[in-house]
DNA sequence: CGCCAGGCCTGCACGC
DNA sequence: TGCGTGCAGGCCTGGC
């Protein structure tokens, strides 16, 4: 589930669930995460009231008072309310029981997400400190962009999937947010114009706010659960796209790999 | 069996 | 020396 238009669906989802509650109990079944879950983890949580969820790129934020529950889902992770009381299944690795008895509850397959708690301001957690700007807010625009890039010979789409670049954005929207500027994959970051940082930074924007819109985007692996199945997946220029006509000029999408991931693009609307 | 998958970190050799 | 870069590999499970 995890690029930011997933997880910011997920803190949408839960927000409203979620802040005012008491937390009544924490369950960790498996602590083998990407990093081992915090041994005292569940005796933080108990009894705090959750003040407020917050996102910084792809880790959401459990703002609790005496300190700040950190989660990111890595590749497989999925995080929903259980209100039946179901019985964990094998990969559900934590839940926070709430007071009024609903369930939130971790999935995640391959456990390269993590659980971890900070005391006090979660923005200099050692993992959230050096995190580019966010795409949504005014800190990101051509000029940070273009400012983010200069002197780099990295392949822009590498770039655009560097959180020190710009929070949030995986292998799925960098590819859609290049193909909405009409920009090659492999072009040398530091070759943009201004005029490029612009319309890519613009492209990043709305084709994050179109995925949010549709409630992010559901592959493979995704279990409907709580309506908070996505259909981004559907709308996809070029991701997974390949020897599918271009939705804009009907050429084929091509698909080649970049640092051992797939990047989809359309040789006709996107110049190297 | 091998390959692939929405993330992200580390280590290495190399070039400037 | 110290960086940036481009790799490879690792962490895991599951689907094809």
């Amino acid at each position: 589930m995890p690029e930011l238009p997933e997880v910011e669906t997920t803190r949408r989802g839960l927000e409203p669930l979620l802040v005012g509650r008491r937390i009544r109990t924490a369950v960790v079944r498996n602590r083998a995460m990407r990093q081992p879950v915090p041994r005292g983890l569940p005796q933080r949580l108990q009894g705090a009231t959750v003040r407020a969820l917050g996102r910084r790129g792809k880790y959401l934020l459990f703002d609790c008072g005496t300190g700040t529950l950190i989660l990111h889902l890595g590749m497989s992770g999925r995080l929903w309310v259980v209100r039946d009381g179901a019985a964990p299944a094998k990969h559900d690795h934590f839940d926070m029981v709430l007071d009024d008895g609903t369930i939130v509850r971790l999935r995640d397959p391959r456990r390269f997400g993590l659980v971890l708690w900070h005391a006090g301001d979660p923005l200099t957690h050692v993992l959230l400190a050096k995190i580019g700007p966010e795409p949504l807010s005014t800190d990101f625009d051509g000029a940070a962009l273009h400012a983010a890039t200069r002197g780099r010979s990295v392949a822009i789409k590498h770039a655009l999937m560097d959180s020190h670049v710009v929070a949030g954005v995986g292998n799925i929207y960098a590819s859609e947010a290049l193909h909405r500027a009409a920009i090659h994959p492999g072009t040398a970051a530091g070759k943009l114009s201004h005029a490029s940082c612009e319309a890519l930074a613009q492209a990043v924007r709305e084709t994050l706010e179109i995925a949010i819109r549709a409630g992010g985007s559901s592959l493979r692996d995704y279990v409907s659960s709580d309506g908070l199945a996505g259909n981004y997946q559907n709308e996809f220029l070029v991701y997974d796209r390949a020897g599918l006509p271009c939705r804009r000029c009907g050429a084929k999408i091509r698909e080649i790999r970049q640092g051992q991931r797939s990047s989809f693009y359309c040789s006709r609307c996107q110049k190297a």
